[in-house]
This record gives C-alpha cells, sequence and structure tokens, in this order.
DNA sequence: GTCTATAAAGTGATAGAC
DNA sequence: GTCTATCACTTTATAGAC
C-alpha cells in the first residue's frame, strides 16, 4: 500500500467519523501513519482531500441505487427487496456514512449532484418508468418523490439515529445490528401495505 | 434584548447552520452584533456556550414528542396524527435542526439522553401504555422501537435530505414546504395501512 | 519521496482601559 | 458591561535538506 493510498484510506475514516470541520490534517497523518507534509504533497490541501473523499463517499451511496433501480429484468417489488436489503448491508459496514453525507451535503450539495446527473438518472431509470406505468394502470401511488423519501426514511434513518434508539431500546452493539438486519424483511413488506 | 441574550440566539442560529466545529466565536459575535469579548465575559467559552445551546435545542426538539405522549385523553391513533403534524410545522420553523442535532449527537448523545431521562420517559408514556394495551388484545405491531423509527423516519428523513430531494424533484423552496405539508395527512394514513 | 523546521494565518480567550 | 489590543496556541501549508 503506497503512502498515497495510507492517506486517502486514512482520510475517508476520520474524515466519516468527525466531518471536515472538525479533523485536523495531523489526525490523518497520525491514522495514516505517515509525515504530515506527504498529505500537502500528494493531495495539496486539506480541502482538495476532501473534495475527492466526499466524492467517492456519495458515489458509493449511490452506486446500488443506480445498481438496482436501473436493472430492466426485475419487477417493481424486487427493486425495492433488493435496494432496502442492499442498503441495509451496506451501511451496516459503513455506519458513519449517512451523517457524513447528510452533513456535509448542507455545504456541497448541488455542484455534486449536477457533477453525478443525479436528476437525469432518476427520470432515466427503469425504476421511474416502472413507477409510470403503475400509476398510468390505475394504482394509487404518492409522487415518486414521496415514494423516495418513504422508502430512504424508513431504510436509512434508523442509522442516523442509532444513538438515540440504542438508547431507548438499551441496546447494545450486536443487538442493534439485528434491530436493522430485521428491517430488511420488514420494510418491503410495510411499503406494500402502504400502498394496497 | 440584552447583550446575553442576542448572543445566545446568534449562537443558536450560528450553531444550527455550521455545527460546533465549524463555528468561530468571531461568527456568533457577528451574528448577534456585539464585541466578541462579551461571549467569554457571559459564557466563559466557546463549549459552555455550546453546550447549553445542544441542551435546549434538544430538549425542544423532544417537547413536542412529550407532550403528546403523555396526554393520556387521546388515542393512539390521534397521538400519531397530532404527533406527526405538530413535528413537521416545528420543523418547518426550524430547519436546521434535526441535521444539527443528528449530527452533534455523535459526540454527546449518552450524557444528554441521561440528563432528560429519555427511556424513562417512553416506558412511563401513555402511549407505551396503549402500545403494549394494543399488542396484548392481540394487534399484530411491531416492536416500538421499529415503529417509533417509523414514525420518526416518515416525518424527520425528509428535512435531512432536502437538498437532495430539491434538486431531484426541481423543487424550490415553496414547493418543497408544500411537499412536507403533504405529509402531514399522508403519514397517518400510511401507518395505518402498514399495521392493518 | 520523505523528513525537519518553520512560516503564515486563524482562533479562543483574557488583560486592562473606559 | 463594553471596548481595544494582544497573548497563547493551534493548524494548514511550504521551504529546503536528505
Amino acid at each position: 500500500m503506497t503512502a498515497e493510498e495510507k492517506i486517502k484510506e486514512a482520510a475517508r475514516t476520520v474524515f466519516h467519523k468527525k466531518g471536515f470541520a472538525a479533523t485536523r490534517t495531523r489526525d490523518i497523518a497520525e491514522e495514516a501513519g505517515i509525515n504530515l507534509a506527504l498529505l500537502n504533497y500528494y493531495f495539496r490541501s486539506k480541502k482538495k482531500l476532501f473534495d475527492i473523499i466526499m466524492f467517492e463517499s456519495f458515489q458509493s451511496f449511490f452506486y446500488t441505487m443506480k445498481e438496482v433501480f436501473n436493472d430492466d429484468n426485475i419487477s417493481l417489488e424486487v427493486k425495492i427487496e433488493t435496494f432496502v436489503a442492499r442498503y441495509i448491508d451496506f451501511i451496516v459496514e459503513q455506519p458513519d456514512l449517512p451523517i457524513f453525507l447528510m452533513n456535509e451535503l448542507r455545504n456541497n450539495a448541488e455542484e455534486l449532484f449536477r457533477r453525478m446527473d443525479l436528476r437525469n438518472f432518476f427520470q432515466a431509470s427503469s425504476f421511474f418508468k416502472q413507477y409510470q406505468e403503475r400509476i398510468k394502470a390505475g394504482h394509487p401511488l404518492p409522487s415518486l418523490l414521496h415514494f423516495l423519501a418513504n422508502v430512504m426514511g424508513l431504510t436509512v434513518f434508523p442509522f442516523i439515529t442509532k444513538p438515540m434508539l440504542q438508547y431507548v431500546g438499551d441496546l447494545d452493539e450486536p443487538d442493534f445490528r439485528e434491530f436493522v438486519l430485521e428491517r430488511k424483511k420488514l420494510i418491503p413488506t410495510w411499503i406494500k401495505k402502504m400502498y394496497l
């Protein structure tokens, strides 16, 4: 593993955990086990390094969605099931990611969305087409935006309020893990019932 | 309005918008229109001022929940309706609050929860008792924690992903406001259907 | 490429005059 | 209580030796 890779890896860890402002370049150098000067040698500045991490993190967060939502071979129901299950698995492995993104998107949002062509992706997706067809066929579905907010809210929100849920429910780490994994099966059934 | 009040008000605004680490005491002084030295004169340190804001913000976030969940005169259904409607109105007025709290709770969570006696509040609430009775009566409700995560997720999550929803749906500020206000009626109907 | 030393700027906090 | 001036320290970033 080269010094450059070590720095990026460490930057991801520390930025995800503490956010941009609370992270010191020294924290990253220490986490990476490299000399502080190398950070600027490879990445010029804290901000440039952060922008790389931010873009890649956001991209990874939407990678699953892109893949599932654009698979023409599966129905709307299976899309939701697959999306929820894969998302929960993904966030279990990267628990700091949702809060990091929600938080840092306060500053970086629009440029990043444009760069990833987010609006066009949704409107051109297999998911979008299937959804429109259902509505035309007379299904009482809510607007796509409500639907998206609901699926993502049910899936992601427990990770964002993890400290609160853990405290209220008196859950240790394995308990919490079990709690969110249960939701892989529960959320799709809830979604179906919501729109009967 | 005294200088002390001006500082607190300004601190709330700036901390909510940028978080603890990204906020400079000079930002607060400027927002308050007071001299920088007065901040330390009244509040000793940035951290002490922050702790006050954090506690009050968290308290205000749960004030509505406490009030509604402990009202013995209303049914479970009306509790949910009231809670959702009042919460959405509350956050519309304080749009920076959810992300601020979720973000800063990464550091301050457990002490704050203990201080507010959060676990005991839930377990002693009218809401909790009604929920347990329903389960005993044979209703197929999920565990209370799933239920809480669902209601709060559906209610709060759209505010946390506001930038993304606005971009994807091409919504300006009034559009977004309308979008979340619609949910005051939609969420209770969804919740009911989920647990039929 | 990697290190040490240090410049340059930012930031929290206080002393002391009024 | 409120101000100006400034200290003490942190933090990003770079110069220059190896």
